[in-house]
DNA sequence: CGGCATCCCTTAGGATACTG
DNA sequence: CAGTATCCTAAGGGATGCCG
């Protein structure tokens, strides 16, 4: 049972986690700094307008950091802030869900191998 | 920075949490258990189509129990699910990033009240 | 390479009326 | 009361082409 006053307190952050891609982006971007062309191939078969759009969105909300290296051809970086990395330990709950609840109510619980999920 | 495996383990949760009124439906139920009319009127302005949409895949997924009471007028009561409940690490972790990052990049941190976001 | 600009399409979700 | 049935809209996202 939870407080009801932490329904309309996590709103904001609902905000910033919204669109079908917003997690997966930010997941690749918990393995590592990527760069444009990386994470499209990633996130394949992502649009590059969806994918612009999303980091678009996730720059305004101070959860990442767009880095431009100058020259030809261009070179573009992306990067979690601190705000970004902060995130972390939600994903790790979601992870953890996962791993004790499993993938639907009818299997048992899948044995899982060694996974390093937590900070490197 | 996180390992590589985890994005696709998080996967199927992500189908489950998806939709635009589905955590502050679970958030609802978190609250208690409740009937579709004080559902409706809680998550205003949400259709009933949706409402129902939504609550049916929440069943579907082992997250929330569907009990019907017979008789005139119908009574129904949706539930969380022991696997619905393990979610709440999930929406704690989220709550705690807000408390602790602000609502936004700009705004320094937010004091906030004692807020009970625990079990009960 | 890293995008915009454009156009198009699918679909989640809304509005409303009606029923067991 | 707790939905279903219809119809409809909006917007997220896809496909493609062009540009600095």
């Amino acid at each position: 049972m939870l407080d009801r006053s932490c329904i309309e307190a996590i709103d904001p952050l609902l905000e910033i986690l919204d669109g079908k891609w917003t997690l997966p982006l930010l997941l690749e971007l918990f393995v590592g700094t990527k760069r444009f062309g990386e994470l499209r191939r990633r996130l394949n078969p992502i649009s590059p307008k969806t994918l612009t759009d999303r980091l678009r969105v996730l720059e305004e909300k101070g959860i990442i950091t767009r880095t431009l290296y100058p020259g030809v051809p261009l070179h573009v970086e992306y990067e979690l802030t601190e705000r970004g990395r902060n995130l972390q330990p939600i994903f790790a709950a979601m992870w953890a869900w996962v791993q004790e609840n499993g993938l639907s109510p009818e299997r048992g619980t899948e044995i899982v191998e060694e996974i390093n999920f937590g900070l490197i």
